[in-house]
Order: structure tokens, then C-alpha cells, then sequence
DNA sequence: ATGGCATAGTTCCTATGA
């Protein structure tokens, strides 16, 4: 099974590219952040088209996360349940008897403001949902835009980023508190070159530069985490015309 | 010290992202 994860910043806008790299790159499971469709406008005919299930939640101009997939999809839950949030950021299915959960960790703007607060709130309302969903689902995998990046080796100047929103001590902290339920870092599960990044700022010529950080992530459950084989970033949709600022991740599970 | 780009909607500027 190939689990993806990728913030295409817009599907209307990068519906193409998701197509594009979805026949060169044929996965098991799509999971998508940052689609901001609503509902009725979203694609669902041209995904199905193109040979996958797909369940969504959105809304206009911001957020909005789906999940494509080659098998059926059942037990669908849109937004965590332990947690009242007008803005659509989460999605649940269990395909193949895995649980999957995609999310769209808040970005929390600096740290300290309103939505830093939001931020932290979220993630610890989805460690507890986590922490009773593996009483049910061994089998869980949490893709997605976690707006965290975990370490300083996954940051491309720790000294200019220290403390700043993405890399502060609670957000790290909020991250490893995830890891402590009971789960895997896919990408640390296997030797790794350095200096790899999931997004780059449009601006600067950071991509060029390669000014990235690592803050889309791949969790596995321990069990699933023991048949894991592979956990890549394919910089190749980074590359393209107009493409999204982040780019997706890809773990094997066997 | 700031903004630098991209997207979407309230457009022909503003808010937000990371």
C-alpha cells in the first residue's frame, strides 16, 4: 500500500498536476490538504474518473482536506469529533482495514496570537480522539500538513527559525506528544539524506535555495509502522509550472 | 527592518498562509 500525503494549495488550481501525478505515480491512498472547495464545487467526477474513491470536506478560500483512494472507504468522519471547529481540517476512513486520518494542522500564525492558541487546542483534541481511535483502529495512519517541524535537522536555518511559530517548544512538543500514543515518523524510520524539506516559501527563490522545512508528515501506528518499507519526498510537483508551495510525501506500507 | 509569492474573495485591495 502507498499512503500519500500532499497540501496542493487550492485543487481547483492544481487539479490538473494531481492528475498529472497521480498516472505516474499510481498510489493507494491520496490524502489532500488545503483544497478550498466547497463541497458542490469539489471535483469528485474527474477523481472518480480517473479511477478513485473520494470523500471530502471543504469550504471557500481556506482549509478544506479529502482523500482519494483506489478501495472502498467506509466509517467516514468529517471534523474530530472531540473538537468544535467551523473550519473543515480533518477527514477520517478506514480503507483496507486501515484506519486513515487526514489533517490540516492549523498554521498558527506567531507565537502567542489567537491562532497559535487554536492551534495547540486542536492538537490536543486530536491526541485525545487518536488516543481512543487506536483502542478501536491498531491499524492507523495519520497523514497530512502538520504545520510542525519536528526537529532542527528539519529546518533549513534552525538559528533564524528558533522559536518561531512551526518550530516553537509547545508545537514540538504537542508533535512528540502524537509519537508518545504510539506512533512512527515514517521519513525517520529510514536513513535519510539531509536537508530534505516538504515546503518552500514562493518567495526568495526559497525552492531554488532550497529554504525549506519538513512539515508534512507521515505517522504510523506501531504496528503498521513494523511493515513499512519506504517513506519518500518526491520533489518533482515542486518543479512544475505554477506548482503548490508544498509537495507530497510517500510511505510503503507492505 | 521589511517584504519578497500565490490564492481567493470582499476584487483592482485585503487577508491569509508558513
Amino acid at each position: 500500500m502507498k499512503l500519500v500525503t500532499w497540501n496542493v494549495n487550492s485543487l481547483k488550481v492544481r487539479l490538473p498536476q494531481v492528475l498529472q501525478w497521480l498516472s505516474e505515480n499510481p498510489v493507494d491512498v491520496l490524502c489532500l490538504q488545503e483544497t478550498k472547495l466547497t463541497d458542490d464545487k469539489f471535483p469528485a467526477a474527474e477523481i472518480e474518473a480517473a479511477g478513485y474513491h473520494v470523500v471530502f470536506t471543504g469550504q471557500k478560500t481556506y482549509n478544506g482536506v479529502a482523500i482519494l483512494s483506489k478501495h472502498p472507504m467506509s466509517e467516514i468522519v468529517k471534523n474530530n469529533p472531540r473538537f468544535e471547529d467551523e473550519q473543515q481540517r480533518f477527514i477520517a476512513a478506514t480503507i483496507e482495514g486501515m484506519r486513515v486520518v487526514c489533517a490540516y494542522i492549523p498554521n498558527g500564525q506567531s507565537v502567542g496570537s489567537d491562532k497559535y492558541q487554536y492551534k495547540l487546542r486542536w492538537l490536543e483534541a486530536l491526541h485525545d480522539w487518536l488516543a481512543d481511535e487506536l483502542k478501536v483502529h491498531e491499524n492507523l495512519a495519520l497523514l497530512g500538513d502538520y504545520n510542525i517541524a519536528p526537529e532542527d535537522r528539519d529546518v533549513h536555518d534552525p538559528v533564524a527559525w528558533q522559536g518561531q511559530v512551526l518550530v516553537s517548544e509547545l508545537e514540538r512538543a504537542a508533535f512528540q506528544r502524537l509519537i508518545g500514543l504510539g506512533f512512527k515518523d515514517s521519513f525517520r524510520l529510514f536513513e535519510q539524506p539531509e536537508k530534505i524539506y516538504t515546503w518552500w516559501d514562493y518567495r526568495m527563490m526559497a525552492f531554488r535555495r532550497n529554504m525549506g522545512l519538513r512539515i508534512d508528515h507521515i505517522l504510523l501506528s506501531l504496528p503498521l509502522a513494523a511493515r513499512c518499507t519506504a517513506c519518500i519526498v518526491d520533489k518533482v510537483p515542486r518543479k512544475w509550472e505554477q506548482p503548490s508551495d508544498h509537495t507530497p510525501v510517500i510511505a510503503t506500507v507492505e
